[in-house]
DNA sequence: CTAGACCCTGTACCTAGGTATAGAGTCAAG
DNA sequence: CTTGACTCTATACCTAGGTACAGGGTCTAG
């Protein structure tokens, strides 16, 4: 198993070799074995843990969400329910900016329906129904 | 038309002191006349720019496109074209980031179904999948 | 005239997830 | 043995949208 110099786990984690710091500092990493001259060693599934953590950040998850999920993955008394529980809040998480977003864009395009697209823009329905909800 | 000290906007506003000033510099609000102590004193029609400032919030736009929808409304040679425009796009860039997040859902929902909800973690196939993408 | 509430400026701090820079030391090829 | 690529630590900086604090001055009611 050859061990593995930061740069070469940052290229092959395609990220930025500061990030390999910076997750090992924030405990996404174990700290690795140094040689004499300080420089870390990294075991090859280095690489596959930096990946999997940019995958679950294209999921959603926070860091922090994911340093749990890395946790749960060695500790033996975790079980999947804990996994699936994380799964779940995500995805009601998720759920939820989407509604939200949703009614941003309700309100929005219906704004926009009530703007003819001339006229001068301090007289535009848009501008004035953000403005004048006060005497609704 | 009554003057207003910087506490009494904040608070008709609904916003912190701070933000106020941090509106004032981020060239949100016009700068206020002041008094010889210093003390600046809005006019009334700064309440309402504030409470148009956090509307425009709600809405999803940034401080930075609030800043021009603000220099629409007063300036004269700008056209509901203008504030069409910054509408339309703004409903683009929900558009996607709803997208985006339909997306994440849809993976996140599948992978949850693989999971059975027991047995150990560091097995749970939920895990597993975002962990072992490179042998696709 | 004094106490308490208010205001001033300047600066630092917060979240989240990094990125950049400086100055010094190390490693490997030729 | 030198040179260039690599690594080390520490610290600062970035976005966005604020919030907090220190140390001072001002305003107003009693």
């Amino acid at each position: 198993m050859k061990a593995l110099k930061i740069g070469e786990v940052a290229a092959l984690g395609g990220v930025n070799l500061q990030t390999i710091r910076y997750y090992e500092r924030e405990l996404l990493l174990p700290k690795p074995p140094r040689l004499a001259s300080g420089y870390r060693m990294f075991p090859e599934q280095t690489v596959r843990r930096v990946r999997f953590i940019k995958r679950a950040q294209e999921l959603g998850f926070s860091l922090a969400e994911i340093r749990d999920l890395l946790s749960m993955q060695v500790d033996p008394n975790k079980d999947c329910t804990d996994v699936q529980r994380l799964a779940k809040a995500k995805i009601a998480d998720i759920e939820e900016r989407i509604c939200t977003l949703e009614s941003m864009k309700r309100v929005l395009t219906g704004l926009s329906e009530l703007c003819p697209g001339c006229g001068p823009a301090n007289e535009c329905p848009i501008l004035e129904s953000i403005d004048a909800k006060e005497e609704r």
